[in-house]
DNA sequence: ACCCAGGGTCATA
DNA sequence: TATGACCATGGG
């Protein structure tokens, strides 16, 4: 409980003060974001990206052939990021649901964000973490992303239950922050920085208690 | 030899 | 609606 940090803009200042824009998402076209969103679902960013960047030398970052390629050839260049049997079917589902659009992402991202979210929550291997990546970091509409960092962190500031769902903690950021897509993307980025890597290195202020935001399922 | 990682699905109650 | 088993590899 840290009664310092009241809002979410004010985290937010001191997060981005601390730690700078983020760059999200890092992938550098919307098909390598896209794959990687499967890709590092319970997983390391850092297995994804490898596996991204194989992927892009065997020219696989094609939903034409994603498709085509057989299944097998798939798991052995998916096998360091884990689920890798999983993760092939999952690919090929993203792949097949975005040829209904012909392969044409500016077709997809034009839908209305709220149909947007529908649909590819109806895609096999796309929850709503990974839909709201897609719809934030993809298709550059505004939404937060909630993962499990953003929990671990609004429960140690007080915000939300231990049991807080999906739905809920989304509400509590949109209800209180503005509604713009640079702001609520460079949120999640800088919430999965701080709380990954940069608060076990150094407070994000002089006297701030948000140093250290270990996880909690297993303790108590 | 553990524990964990930027989740999601499916079967069960 | 909510819980639990399952998916699998690499790094600490």
């Amino acid at each position: 409980m840290n009664p310092s940090i009241v809002s979410h803009q004010q985290l937010y200042d001191l997060l981005f003060e601390a730690y700078g824009p983020q760059h999200w998402w890092p992938a550098k076209t919307a098909v390598a974001m896209m794959v990687g969103v499967i890709l590092v679902q319970n997983s390391t960013w850092t297995q994804a990206a490898k596996v991204v960047d194989v992927l892009a030398e065997h020219n696989y970052l094609s939903w034409r052939r994603l498709r085509d390629v057989d299944e097998q050839t798939l798991w052995d260049l998916l096998r360091p990021a884990g689920y890798f049997r999983v993760k092939t079917k999952r690919l090929k589902a993203v792949a097949s649901f975005v040829g209904q659009y012909d392969d044409d992402l500016g077709r997809l991202f034009a839908l209305e964000p709220a149909m947007l979210r529908v649909k590819l929550l109806t895609v096999n291997g796309v929850g709503k973490e990974s839909a709201d990546s897609i719809i934030c970091y993809g298709a550059k509409q505004p939404v937060f992303v909630v993962d499990a960092y953003t929990r671990r962190l609004f429960y140690r500031l007080g915000w939300v239950g231990e049991r807080a769902g999906y739905d809920e903690i989304q509400e509590l950021v949109h209800e209180n922050m503005a509604m713009e897509q640079t702001l609520l993307g460079e949120y999640h980025a800088l919430i999965v920085s701080h709380v990954k890597e940069q608060c076990k290195v150094r407070p994000i202020c002089s006297g701030c208690p948000i140093i250290f935001c270990p996880r909690y399922h297993n303790s108590r």
